[in-house]
DNA sequence: GATGAATGAGAATTCATTCAT
DNA sequence: AATGAATGAATTCTCATTCAT
């Protein structure tokens, strides 16, 4: 990690937290730049272009680094409901300890950032999950729904409890976060 | 309905549809004038606070209306469980047949006009439908959740399924929804 | 002349000074509206296009002022050739008599303002004097030049010698304006 | 001619050309930097005075080219009028056949690079023709109009009649551009 | 009640120039 | 000599809000 990957990373990390924080409007270019330590117009040195490409390549980032854990997490030599259950698991578990990104990603999927274009490239990098999914599908392991509609329910009720808890809505205990994942587990299963 | 309120109801049938379609940042108070049929000025003469009621004041309508529905499904001569069966289904429906108005709370809830005060305010027209989670709860016919929680899993994955079917990444069938509430009544009963 | 048409006036007349002064890019929108009296703001109120409209508007306007003036002097009981020594001492005189409108045009040529399409749509005004042109090649009056060369020599030696005059490089008395449209006339007729 | 000059001349020459088709605001020093292929840093060791100073000297050598081609062009041994109409000619074709210095210069000319100083400057290389030219008007070759009003009529219809070739706007051909320098003699000679 | 011209603060973006390497 | 990352002032344009009519 260079000191250009340093200040590349310095805006996303900044922008990542504002936006979070404050949404796409109330979050400035000059705002990132002056909290990142950087100037405007480096920002558009690394984000060619601009606001746009910053927003979606953090984005990118982001969804990388959650399908990145998830499949950390998964073990291959396990049996398919079993590493369904750790999707599942991983899945949520990621989105309640990673509130600021949560609320990104919230954001971003009700903003006109979020098309089919980006929704098609993001897509890709959920292959093998997908794979997962499919065979568990055809297994009789969860239900016969689409790949869209296991993925809301794998993630969105997780998303929008760490939304909630982010905003000190609720509080979510250990022995309470094991039994939404098991309530969560008996919608999607067969 | 006279001709007044025709009008507030103009500016806030559009405000709902611009919202929806282009967000908040995209929605300039002069072009819901100008899509309303109507001059900006007016708009301030409806909504005193400017900008920022209009969305809350559009906020708390459809938050009514919703609870409306609900409420008109509800049967209370019924037993507790088939009561709280109807809450989920009903929920479930109006998100799926209300797109625009889905897109619109999902988008509020993550911007900065929602705050702890709103959200008190319309916890409060909840109340009925609390009262009888917390019933059903005691009875031991749902889990042991928050009402928070219990309200995550009845709204937010119909929520999202209605934004993906909104902008075409998914179809729903009549047959799939059935399933889709029974997913959902199994993640939550008892 | 009411009030909207004088802000508007005010606006393009302060626009022609300043760019003919400091150029296209020393001529900043700020500062057209501050020496016009007005705010940023309504410019684009004017001009809904912004600073491209603004500079194309004009430039209709000056064109449109500029072949008025040729075509009140015309006197169409004349003879062909009289008519077209008017219409060569009329574009010189006018071309002398409004340095800052002839520094304009000539910036806008030479400017990526200047394109086929506004050429085109300013063309059409030429319409009556492009007829007599034509009448006068016809009948041998002028030589059997294109339109645009005939009118490259008829405006541009005044073009030119307008800015340097402007500019203080050059003096030209009355008699020495009249031999130079003699010299012209010279070149263009038969 | 050396690496360090053809680094140089390659500065110059992308300027010329960038500055030709999009004019000075639409050439960043970065982009002449660019399609130079060289660094942004560069161009400031071999230019110290920035923009300013490229685009003055890019000026002084476009115009030494020229003033050269016409001398080159000019056989002193021949009688002055003669050589008045070889200044002419030569002029003529150069403004015909170098239509990008020719777009370059009209652009300066009405730009706030072009000062009294520059002016000045320049107008010394054109020395051995002014003494050319003050002759024939001495013997009555050419009729009583001060240098810059001859350099006007000499160069400025040819200027203008360049840019609307290149841009399009007309064709000239051979037999044309002999009329034409035909016709501006008859508007200079007596 | 109703209009829409007017305001001006604030946003995104560009670009000449510098400087550490 | 050479690079190109970095700076930040300046520019264009938008938009919530006000107010004279």
């Amino acid at each position: 990690m260079n000191q250009i990957d340093d200040k590349r990373q310095a805006i996303l990390k900044t922008t990542l937290r504002l936006i979070a924080e404050n949404g796409f409007h109330g979050t400035a270019m000059s705002k990132v730049a002056k909290e990142a330590g950087v100037s405007t117009g480096i920002i558009y040195h690394y984000f060619k272009g601009g606001k746009d490409e910053l927003v979606l390549e953090l984005y990118r980032f982001l969804k990388g680094k959650c399908v990145g854990f998830i499949l950390d997490e998964l073990d291959i030599s396990q049996p398919l409901s079993a590493q369904m259950k750790s999707i599942c698991e991983a899945s949520f578990r990621y989105s309640l300890n990673h509130p600021m990104e949560t609320l990104y990603l919230q954001q971003f999927y009700t903003s006109p950032y979020h098309n089919a274009e980006i929704q098609e490239e993001i897509g890709q990098c959920y292959a093998p999950l997908k794979d997962i999914i499919e065979r568990a599908r055809e297994e009789m392991i969860i239900k016969d729904f689409p790949d869209a509609v296991i993925g809301s329910l794998i993630s969105d009720v997780a998303t929008s409890l760490a939304q909630k808890q982010a905003v000190g809505l609720i509080e979510l205990n250990e022995e309470l976060v094991d039994s939404l994942i098991g309530a969560i587990w008996e919608a999607i299963r067969r």
